[in-house]
Order: C-alpha cells, then sequence, then structure tokens
DNA sequence: CAGTTTGTTGCGTTTCTTTGCATGTTTCTG
DNA sequence: CAGAAACATGCAAAGAAACGCAACAAACTG
C-alpha cells in the first residue's frame, strides 16, 4: 500500500467516524505506531487533521465558512444589493467594506456608474475589476483569512488617508441599544476607521442580523445614516432604527 | 509498444484499480522503473493522475475541476510553479509579484510551507486565502484592472516599508543586454520597488518571453538572482544569462 | 542517401523518502 | 504519584526518485 492512499484513508475514516485512533489505525492499517503517527503529523501540517493526544480529530472550523456563508440567501442578498446600489452616485468616493454582501453590492454596480471605490476586500477588488467605470482602490494591510479582508495597523493607517462620501457597511450584528457589533477585534478597529472617515454610512444586514449582538462594539447606531435590509423584517423592528435617526431602506 | 499506448495502459489500470504502483507497472509493462516514472511525471503534468511517491492515485477529489485547473495552467507554468516552489523555504519573507505564472506558484505553494507572503494581487492573496499556513500580506494601492494588481505610489511607498528575503518576479520580457523589461510604466515602478527590497529575485517566465524587450526598463539583468524557465529553451540561449550570473532553473 | 536532429529508453550514481526500531520524554489515568 | 500509554527523536536499511549520460531509432534535411 502507497504512503499516500494510506492517508487518504486516514481521511476518509476521519471523515465516517469523526474521529481516528492512532492505535486502532496501526491495527487496521498494518505499519507501525510511529508510522500512523507521522502520518497524522502530516496530515495535521496539512491542516486537514487536528491533532490529538492518541489520534486526530476534524480541523476547527478553519477556511471552511467562507465558501458556506457565500451561498446561503443569495436572493435576499441580491435584493439588497440592488437596493444598496441606488444610494450610490456617480463622482462619490465610495468606500466599500468586506462581506458577502458587500460583494454582491460591487457585482450589481450599474455599469455606468463612473466613481471611485476603495475596498479592504481582494474579492471584491476582483469583482470591480470588470467593472468598466469605476475607479478601484485596494486598502492593504494583513489578510484575515477568515473574512478575506485585510485588517490591522496597516490597514486602518491607510484608511485614515481617505475621506470617503459614502460606506457601504456590511454588518455582522445590529441592535438598536448596543450598537454595530463584530466578531473580531480587528476588524471592528478597521469598522471604526472606515465610519471615521465617510460621511455617510450605509449599513446593509440580513434580517437576521438585526437585534442581535456581538462581543465586539464598533460604535452607537447613531453613527449610521443609512440601513438597507430585507422586506421580511417586522416593521416593528425597524422603527427602533428610524426613531434613531437612521434611514431605513426595505429591498 | 508505443509510449502513448503504455500511458493509456496505466490510466486504465488507474481507472480500475484506483491506483498504480510504480514497480508493478514496470514489471506488467516489461520496461524499466525509470521510463514508468517517467510516464507518471507526464500524466501528473497534464493532472489526469496524481503523483505519489511509489506509484499514482486519482486527481484529488476535492480538487478544481481539472477542465478549468488545465485551461489557466498549462503544463509548463505548472512545471515552471512547482520548480519555482522548490527554490522557498520555511521561515522566509516571500514578495509575490502578480501574474498568471505567480498566481501557479500561490496555488502550488506546499502546504506544510510556513511562510510570510507579501503580494499587490488580490488574486494571489484570496488563492493563500486557502493555504493553512502561510501568513499573508497585501499591499495596497490603485487596481490596475488589467493586470489584477495595486500600482501608484501608494504600493511603491508600502513596498518600501518591507524587507523581503526572495521576490517571485513575473517578467514580461526578458533579455540579457536589454535586462528586465514591461508594457506599463507604473508596473515597472512597482517591479523597482519589489527588487530593491528583496534579497534574492527569483524571476519566473515561459521560454517565448526570453529574449524579447518591451518599453519601460525595470533593470539589468544582474538584478536577477534566479530564473526559472521551461525546458523548450535552447540552451544556447539560457548560457547568455548564466553567463550574466544568473542562476538558470529549467523546469 | 548520408548526416543531423530529435526523442525515447535504460543504466549508473547520487540524493531523498519512507519505515521500523531503540531510546528518552511527555502525557494520561486510576 | 506511579505505571502505562502515547509521543518525539535519532538512526540505519530499503527502496524510490532525480539526474546526467550514452545507445538507439525515427524523422527531418541538404
Amino acid at each position: 500500500m502507497l504512503s499516500a492512499e494510506r492517508r487518504q484513508v486516514i481521511l476518509d475514516q476521519l471523515a465516517r467516524d469523526g474521529k481516528v485512533v492512532a492505535v486502532e489505525l496501526s491495527a487496521f492499517l498494518g505499519v507501525s505506531a510511529d508510522t500512523v503517527r507521522r502520518d497524522l503529523q502530516e496530515l495535521a501540517e496539512t491542516g486537514v487533521l487536528r491533532r490529538v493526544h492518541g489520534g486526530g480529530l476534524p480541523p476547527a472550523v478553519g477556511a471552511r465558512p467562507y465558501a458556506e456563508r457565500r451561498e446561503q440567501a443569495p436572493a435576499a442578498k441580491a435584493a439588497i444589493a440592488r437596493a444598496t446600489c441606488r444610494l450610490l452616485h456617480s463622482g462619490q468616493v465610495i468606500l466599500l467594506d468586506a462581506g458577502t454582501t458587500t460583494l454582491e453590492v460591487a457585482r450589481n454596480l450599474p455599469p455606468d456608474l463612473r466613481a471611485m471605490v476603495i475596498t479592504n476586500s481582494p474579492p471584491i477588488a476582483i469583482a470591480l475589476a470588470e467593472h468598466p467605470n469605476v475607479e478601484v482602490s485596494v486598502v492593504g494591510g494583513r489578510l484575515d483569512k477568515e473574512a478575506r479582508a485585510t485588517v490591522g495597523a496597516a490597514t486602518v493607517e491607510a484608511l485614515q488617508a481617505i475621506r470617503a462620501d459614502v460606506l457601504v457597511l456590511g454588518v455582522c450584528s445590529l441592535h438598536p441599544d448596543v450598537g454595530i457589533t463584530v466578531n473580531d477585534l480587528e476588524e471592528s478597529y478597521v469598522k471604526k476607521a472606515m465610519i471615521a472617515n465617510a460621511a455617510d454610512v450605509v449599513a446593509v444586514s440580513s434580517a437576521d442580523k438585526l437585534g442581535s449582538a456581538a462581543p465586539f462594539v464598533v460604535g452607537p447606531l447613531e453613527e449610521l445614516t443609512h440601513l438597507v435590509t430585507e422586506r421580511s423584517s417586522p416593521d416593528t423592528e425597524l422603527e427602533a432604527y428610524r426613531a434613531r435617526g437612521v434611514e431605513v431602506v426595505v429591498a
């Protein structure tokens, strides 16, 4: 049996049982425990398995979620994106935050929109490379593999050199009292810097993110000038946002 | 027996058994193990077989559709990319230039390579987001839609804040006397800045780009420490590069 | 047709991988 | 806390792969 084949068997067994045990593998595959250990180490280095004492487990939720998130609720996202585009005009400097909804906004920008778009998201930059009339600028920095966006000191500093007319902000969690919150500290700093350097702030959010809160606070709700969300949001809930001066657009 | 015929037999056996073993094939086909190895290598380059120590397996199950992969990565490019990866090591700070060949390098980085990769190419950044062990940093700036790379003053300035161990440079044109040249002024400045801030400079180039020149000069050939190119390059031509102190690697 | 080129194949040598074992260390468990 | 199990590390043997080289055949050329 080929060593690569053996590793494939280990992965199959991991996928089937949700775990692998070193000694069992040793007996099952007919090789020494040493060899199994080396295989497990090798697999762990490539990131497809998480090494634990005695065997291996599936890797922690890693690069997987991005592909999944991209597919979820495409219809609602597209509607929000189209509604957001109606708030954007030629001649503006547009700051486009990272996120799957904002990526959809980028894809839906009207072809005749002549604007300058600044983004910290490589996927958005690539999507806009297809656009005939917008000028694109990328904000550099360390890449957050999860969000596919640049973060860190360099990103924040670069954002401070920018004055945007409008920011399209992808929000993770939005709560009338808690404000804008996210799941990552670095991300919160980047969003803060974006908000600080944009005249208008348009938040785009699917209905399920409204009324929830995450650990890291970006700022109070009053920072937003607009909120674009789905039709399915209950109107009573949206009233809380309107009362705080946010112009709510239901797509 | 014709060599093409022999390869077909190998593929048949792979389809039937789900694997092939080099020594078994050698005995079965009545040729030396060397010849079998060469066949396997050839088949691996077209993507119909995954080469492993001791034999071959079906191409990776989770891998992207092979037609697509093949289209963007002709055998020559993939071979150059793999050869380039052998020049990179864990612990290095690697500067990755934009380009289709360098994108292929990014895709071919060994999963166990632990390095920091800095790039001005959003597509490369996205490709590396899949990599479990490299840290990715994006250089910001205005996006050149054609090249899908950032250029301009911001990009050059950001590059000057970097000290890389090795630069992987995609070259448009390379000529023993004229040096490194490109078709775009902005691009030339970016490449200059990259070269100025990297200890080693590895140029990757398909054979047809050697011996040609473009309008904008990046620098003399002496800036390069390595050149990785295709097997098809005539050796007499490569001698000119070697004579100027460039270590030439033929993939 | 002779000479050249081109491509394939096998061989010898060197280098790298894999593997099991011996040894010492860490981690788990009752 | 002590014994057992799991782990890490170095080592040596077997085998696989890479590389240069030379023999050979087929195709091309003047």
